[in-house]
RNA sequence: GCGAAAGUGGCGGAAUUGGCAGACGCACCAGACUUAGGAUCUGGCGGGUAAAACCGUGGGGGUUCGAGUCCCCCCUUUCGCACCA
């Protein structure tokens, strides 16, 4: 039957990806090694990480975006000839699978372990080339015994400890969350639910230790992004400025006798005409104890705060207060100031209490017009000359560029001299001093859920808080465990677990029931995967020097903040302990961008999922790797479009025909020189800007599309009578493999069998990136546009070395010009290749 | 409100240093091959015109022989921060 024959001779030429991709991926099944080119520490290191992912039980498409990116880099690495380490783990405690525990009657480790199978296959799939060797599952013991060792350290060099303190509270996780975790008042994880306050004993991590380096060493971050490093800049929040202390008119019972505000502006402290409290202010619970009237007032200030919190976007509330009718007085002047409580003082930045200086701080002048508290004028523009004082500023006037007026034996100085020399006054009267505060707080790092770390930490009766010994280690997460969202920690409930001997005494003694952070995890395990069967340390050191710092992290910048922190303060504190050498973990970060679809974040409510599966299944790995990178640069939003990926699928498939038609009949018909020559242009061209993406910009929509005009090249060579291509057999074969050789880092799997289909015995991961040749690459002739008066009016074409020629452009002729270049006139003109020649008529 | 990034055809996006705006792809149109085409190949495709001219990179100014690109003002969008004293 003739139709037989058209499908012998096309199943040849068509693309099949589900045939091609499920060959390769059983021969790379049959040998991992196929994933990981040969390790060879003698070359020159490239570690190259993806965030590891969450277990969540399916990859979405921002994984492979972002796996996509990581993937084509390692495989241009190693085809360049570096040592690459590309590994991938799971970052697999958490929330979720206890909330899967109790809908699904499953525990935890059942499920997440099955997620992780499931997602290691899809990434196999995909074609993703780790190194599985070194694969780290955060949640098994040999794991998380490492977080308790250096837990263990970090208590030992006080850098753990616990206090009773007012923490974030999500009621949806029912557990703690870190500051980092509370955004705009709300659970990270819950959206639509607002963050209570609670007060709890809390283990804390002393990352405030490190915020002055924390905040340094992001100047040495210099291939980081801007927006990044400028998020943790405010994050870590640092500023300059003074404790002062004013007395009180009487002293308050408990209390003492006097209260610390802190000020950035201690230039303004004889302007101060209040001081302002927050509601929480530990002397307002001490003023509020006898006055039920100002109970309530405060109260409803602390629910006021709560509602901004709550509001989130919409900005700032109403400025509300309360006169607590007591006063204190300023150490400079000794003047008598009324105490407030005020909402928009908060009570976890500086000390809680500010004075109040309402000429020259916007706030404060809102407030005091509002309850018409006295303002004092302190400072005066500074205009140099005495005759054109001005005396008065509109108000509030902020600015530091001043002079200090009616400020005692200060007036007269610049704000600058005075924030010195009154500071150095408040400290040697013994009623302040100048400091630097954060905004950056400990790290909390107990949860009080079952899947995660359990704290290596007991409580006995004679000892208090004792540390697990090190030889004890892993304390592990005892497995059937009746999880619920309520009544603490799960683990409080398992005796078995909770009822321990006190190592130092030999009496009983309580474990802890509550569980680490998972940004404990995260924030360490790129060491891990140097050396990840190592059950001696977390890792040897030796290796560390090797591998780090991670020439490139790619991952979403939601973790701006959080995990990129916590890295870091891991990687200081890993320094000081000698551990490592280096003082970040991160030479060069990346972060894509997210993938939408209609003009939304991809959601089940919406409807608007894009399921990698389905899409390897549709259009094969390739396709929808190679999609995520053409649509649009890596670091912008991509709105997932379905004729996108089918484009690119078109393409593959006319690469895959061209080769397959011209891989055989070596012997072309018509040799034609010329077209060679365009050829071998075109594939340098190509090779420089394909390799150019890779060392700058990372812009691989245009590397896609550079590949695209060659094989749009290539097709041009085709003859319309026997669809073979025109090419000298050479020049043929050379294009085919270079063409295979571009396309390996971002359409592996077609690669390979086009490698094989081309006769080639070498192992394509161990090939050679190609050589840009300029010689190959340069024009023969080079076109120079000449502009008349702002107006193209016509061109040179001339041979690409010329360096000189005369005007003879015909669509000159009729001008009657004179000749300038660079603003002279000239008889001859010097051609520059690449640049226009322009002539003025004057 | 503060800070950052961005704004280019019907759409996603190119234009690395100021030098032929719209590469590449999608969609669309036409042709070829076909019993057929949701396959493939070839061509077209910013507006405008019979063809030119001319007009076009959010708006308005400016610098320059020449501006998507540099400078100033404004508008819009996105992201981050948001009473941090």
């Amino acid at each position: 039957m003739p139709q037989e024959d058209i499908t012998t001779v096309a199943h040849d030429e068509r693309y099949d990806a589900q045939r091609i991709e499920s060959k390769w991926f059983e021969r790379w099944q049959q040998d991992p090694e196929l994933y990981a080119a040969e390790r060879d520490s003698t070359k020159q290191k490239y570690y190259v990480l993806e965030m590891l992912p969450y277990p969540s039980g399916a990859l979405h498409m921002g994984h492979v975006r972002n796996y996509s990116i990581g993937d084509a880099l390692a495989r241009y690495m190693w085809m360049n000839g570096y040592n690459v380490l590309h590994p991938m783990g799971w970052d697999s405690f958490g929330l979720p699978a206890e909330n899967a525990a109790i809908a699904n009657n499953t525990p935890p480790k059942d499920w997440t372990l099955r997620n992780i199978a499931n997602m290691k296959a899809q990434m196999k799939r995909l074609g993703f080339a780790y190194d599985w060797s070194r694969e780290v599952t955060t949640c098994l013991p040999d794991y998380y015994r490492w977080n308790q060792w250096f837990f263990l350290k970090l208590y030992e060099k006080g850098l753990a400890y616990r206090k009773k303190s007012r923490v974030n509270w999500c009621p949806k996780c029912a557990t703690v969350l870190a500051n980092e975790q509370v955004v705009g008042g709300h659970c990270w994880r819950h959206e639509d639910t607002v963050v209570e306050q609670r007060e709890l004993e809390q283990w804390f991590l002393r990352i405030t230790q490190y915020a002055d380096e924390l905040l340094r060493d992001l100047e040495k971050l210099k291939e980081w992004p801007e927006k990044v490093r400028t998020m943790q800049r405010n994050w870590i929040g640092r500023s300059e400025g003074a404790l002062v202390d004013f007395k009180l008119d009487s002293p308050s019972g408990s209390f003492g006798d006097k209260i610390q505000v802190f000020t950035t502006r201690i230039d303004t402290i004889y302007g101060a005409t209040s001081l302002q409290l927050a509601p929480q202010h530990p002397l307002v619970v001490d003023f509020a104890a006898g006055n039920p009237d100002l109970r309530a007032k405060v109260d409803q200030l602390i629910s006021e705060q709560g509602k901004a919190r709550e509001v989130g976007d919409i900005g700032e509330i109403e400025k509300h207060g309360v006169n607590t009718g007591r006063y204190a007085l300023n150490p400079f002047n000794n003047s008598k100031v009324p105490i407030w409580v005020a909402n928009y003082i908060l009570m976890d930045y500086g000390t809680g209490a500010i004075m109040s200086v309402p000429a020259h701080d916007e706030r404060d002048f809102d407030f005091a017009k509002k309850y018409k508290i006295d303002i004092r004028i302190v400072i005066l523009p500074n205009s140099g000359d005495p005759e054109e004082t001005v005396t008065e500023p509109p108000l509030p006037f902020t600015t530091m560029d001043g002079m200090v007026v009616n400020s005692g034996p200060f007036s007269g100085l610049s704000c600058e001299e005075a924030v010195k020399k009154m500071s150095e006054y408040a400290e040697s009267h013994g009623f302040g001093k100048a400091t630097v505060t954060f905004r950056l707080k400990d790290w909390g790092i107990s949860r009080q859920r079952y899947w995660g770390t359990p704290i290596p930490m007991l409580y006995c009766e004679n000892d208090g808080i004792v540390p697990v010994p090190e030889s004890e280690l892993p304390v592990v997460l005892p497995e059937n465990v009746d999880i619920t969202l309520s009544g603490g920690s799960p683990l409080g409930r398992v005796s078995s677990f909770v009822n321990t001997m006190c190592p130092k005494c030999g009496g009983p003694a309580r474990r802890e029931t509550d569980t680490m952070d998972t940004f404990v995890d995260s924030s360490w395990y790129f060491y891990r995967y140097t050396d990840s069967q190592n059950n001696t340390a977390p890792f040897d050191s030796g290796t560390i020097d090797y591998w780090f710092p991670i020439d490139q992290y790619i991952g979403g910048v939601e973790h701006a903040i959080l995990h990129l922190i916590y890295s870091r303060f891991w990687t200081k504190f890993m320094r000081d302990m000698g551990l490592v050498k280096n003082d970040e973990p991160v030479e060069r970060l990346f972060t894509q961008g997210m993938i939408i679809k209609n003009g939304a974040k991809m959601s089940k409510s919406l409807g608007n999922v894009v399921s990698p599966d389905d899409m390897v299944e549709r259009y094969g790995a390739d396709s929808a790797r190679m999609y995520t990178l053409f649509a649009t640069s890596p670091e912008s939003e991509l709105d997932w479009q379905d004729a996108g990926i089918e484009g690119v699928q078109r393409f593959l498939s006319r690469v895959h025909r061209f080769v397959a038609r011209n891989a055989q009949n070596a012997s072309s018909e018509r040799p034609d020189g010329g077209t060679a020559r365009q050829i071998q242009r075109k594939l340098h061209q190509t090779i420089k800007r394909v390799s150019d993406d890779f060392q700058g910009r990372w812009h691989f929509n245009t590397s896609v599309a550079a590949i695209m005009e060659l094989v749009n090249a290539l097709y041009a060579t085709e003859d319309k009578e026997t669809s073979g291509s025109r090419l000298p057999a050479d020049v043929l074969r050379d294009v085919q493999r270079n063409l295979v050789l571009l396309l390996a880092p971002f359409a592996p799997y077609l690669a390979h069998e086009l490698w094989e289909m081309l006769g080639e015995k070498q192992s394509l991961l161990r090939a050679a990136w190609p050589k840009y040749d300029p010689a190959l690459a340069k024009e023969d002739e080079i076109e120079i546009p000449v502009q008349v008066n702002g107006k193209l009016r016509g061109r040179f074409v001339v041979p690409a070395d010329a360096e000189e020629s005369t005007v003879k452009a015909n669509a000159l002729a009729d001008e009657n010009v004179k000749v300038y270049i660079a603003g002279k006139q000239v008889v001859k003109i010097v051609l520059v290749p690449g640049k226009l020649i322009n002539i003025v008529v004057r």
